[in-house]
DNA sequence: CATGAATGAGTTTTCATTCAT
DNA sequence: CATGAATGAAAACTCATTCAT
């Protein structure tokens, strides 16, 4: 089940080996219990041989979590361009997120449950990450405000939270599509979306936010909940 | 450190104190990473006798989450009452919840983390507890529409959606409150109501929801956001 | 199942029904497996007063020894008398024997097995009774010896060694019978009475020894192989 | 006190030093009373490498009745050459056998009581040698019996139980042998073969059973008790 | 480079045994 | 007398980690 045991690999390929069969070890087992013996075996190598390239557990972990923050970054940095509407970003964004935790379960678990509760040490490099991603949402929904020209002086402090719920939410509903059949990322983004740009209120009004049209123009828009 | 070393309790005593060490030892280290010697000691007690009183670790973790989802739900279902209107509800538990989780955050992390992480033997009983809040919100979010009467129509399995996100953000926001310092349960309600209730969209039109006036007796039920 | 909990009974019955429950335990789980817990329960008093009447888990089980021992050795006493001849008086003690061991089994392997294994401590006690045995059994062959007045000179040490064996072969047959369905007390006795007294040599020319007539003069004999 | 602490030994032979540690130590303290620790020193290695390559106790325990069921087994069979005498091979297996035990009696210890009384699991290992040795005396017993053309119609269930009391009278003995000290394999197969096949009968009127003269090869099969 | 051999330190769990009431 | 409350000591088993080859 682990990778082909082939001999004499670049140092490159065997640590990303190493690091698949980490990722996807700890996603499933959970930090405490992974253990190096089952990885290693997963990866195809021999013990001392991940303690030579990854040096510890925790390292190898470390590794993990950097590698996957920054995979994750990454895909929703590309998803995203900076020149449109800011609604538009932002559900670009979100699609991107999903999709990407949809595709990456295990790394998911590993940035958002494993990385957050085994110490400081795993939590910062998550938060790092997070921090990036709060600060663009953050920044969209103070740009979003001031094309509304209506309220300028939204706090500070206030944008924050509300980037903070959003990003929290984005996070909740990750791991409820992961473990829900059924639930396509784009479905998850729609969800999300009417729920924090429209509200509740005016959902109940049948004003619901409209996904814009999808990217490449002339495509028939897919509707998440189309009237 | 630990309980004060009194001799001699009786049993559901010395039981309390058990729970209380485990879950504060679960909660801040993990369910695999606690040992039972350290819950033992910080109960003040020893180990076989956390043993003869709870079984094993398992048990030990499944009573912790027993308790701790019973008071949460108790907590919740406290601080609401029926007779309100449907966002008042909402705002009552909301600030409910975030005010027993943020005075609670062992008993938080147990039941939000550790129980979901470590099989469906655990899981399955904050998936009850949680099930119950999310129909209590799926029906405030129904009766509000009913009440609105603009969109009777609104799916059920889109209410459910919407519910499911509610609580999921509801839930990102306790732990986000209980690692930000200076963030009170107020503030973290507030800023999920206005979030939910009222949308970003509302929000950048400065409309926002605006929370009621608290608790004064005799006054009628302050309709927040009178259109 | 243990006994019925009644208040307030003498000493030497409380003690009994503690040695019923120690030589079944001991009996079925074994020396070490047997716990006293099991045995304070399955005797329905309190783990402390075993103590306080037997000292220790070591004593107890020195006390089940030398009960069962002296159980052992008077019955097979009672079954003996020693003005019938000596084949007579063999084939009734194995009778004696077997029918006992049968009738305890638990008590029988506490002194055949459980005694064996644990230490000198506990083996020396068995070792006597089972000394009393072979010192009757040596002779009793002495006796016939001399009756059939051809070998008297038949060497002390072989004698010895007769004795050994056939007490030996009796244990085992014991063990056997117990554990095998169907095998009767009588049987056994006459199979080993058989194989002992007149000896494969002569069963193979169709000499067996013929057990004498049962012991009420005018009760039918039970011939064990009747030809 | 343990085997001497060599540094890096090949699997097998480090496999093999674990067994006899086991089979000692099992043989010794009993199953329940030996404890991992107490093999793992006197092995000469540490414990977990005793988990490495035999995995629990209960596989270490089996792996050892294996070995020496196997022992023993192959013991018997190569001391008795099936062209002989009926009588002559039964001598021949029963030296064997006691000389065997005599060698080790710890093994021995292991066969005849530990795996006894520990669980099916164990003594059905032990069982299917047991059986495969009674068949070969049952079988023996039948030869006999034709070889005297006296009593054919011996019944078979009646040769069984024969075979049963004279394996069992052969166990007790092995035990009894080994704790009395001075007695050598050479007598206790005497002694064994004297009851067994002359009888009491017979030995009472002087016509004991005589050992064969030992192997000088080109005699011709000296047939024990001509008549 | 790569690995089979090896372990110190820790885990959960159990048990015989004793007080204080 | 009788018992609920309590524990020291040790058991089986696991794991991250390191040599020697």
């Amino acid at each position: 089940m682990g990778a082909v045991k082939t001999k004499r690999m670049p140092r490159a390929v065997r640590e990303q080996q190493m690091l698949d069969a980490a990722v996807r070890t700890f996603g499933q087992r959970g930090y405490m219990a992974a253990s190096m013996d089952e990885i290693a075996e997963l990866a195809g190598v021999s013990k001392p041989l991940v303690y030579l390239y990854l040096n510890s557990k925790e390292d190898l972990f470390t590794a993990c979590i950097r590698r996957e923050a920054a995979a994750l970054a990454e895909a929703v940095r590309t998803g995203v361009r900076r020149e449109l509407p800011a609604d538009r970003q932002l559900w670009d964004g979100l699609q991107a997120f999903f999709a990407h935790t949809a595709a990456h379960p295990d790394g998911w678990s590993v940035l958002h449950i494993q990385a957050r509760t085994h110490g400081e040490r795993f939590a910062s490099v998550v938060a790092a990450m997070r921090e990036e991603i709060v600060a663009f949402v953050t920044q969209l929904i103070a740009v979003a405000a001031r094309e509304a020209h209506r309220d300028p002086d939204l706090a500070e402090g206030e944008v924050a939270g509300l980037a903070e719920a959003l990003v929290g939410a984005a996070e909740s509903l990750a791991a409820w599509a992961n473990a829900t059949p059924g639930v396509t990322a784009h479905q998850a983004a729609a969800t999300l979306m009417n729920f924090a740009w429209a509200g509740l209120g005016n959902l109940m009004e049948a004003r619901p936010w409209t996904p814009p049209l999808p990217d490449p123009p002339g495509t028939a828009p897919t509707h998440p909940r189309a009237r």
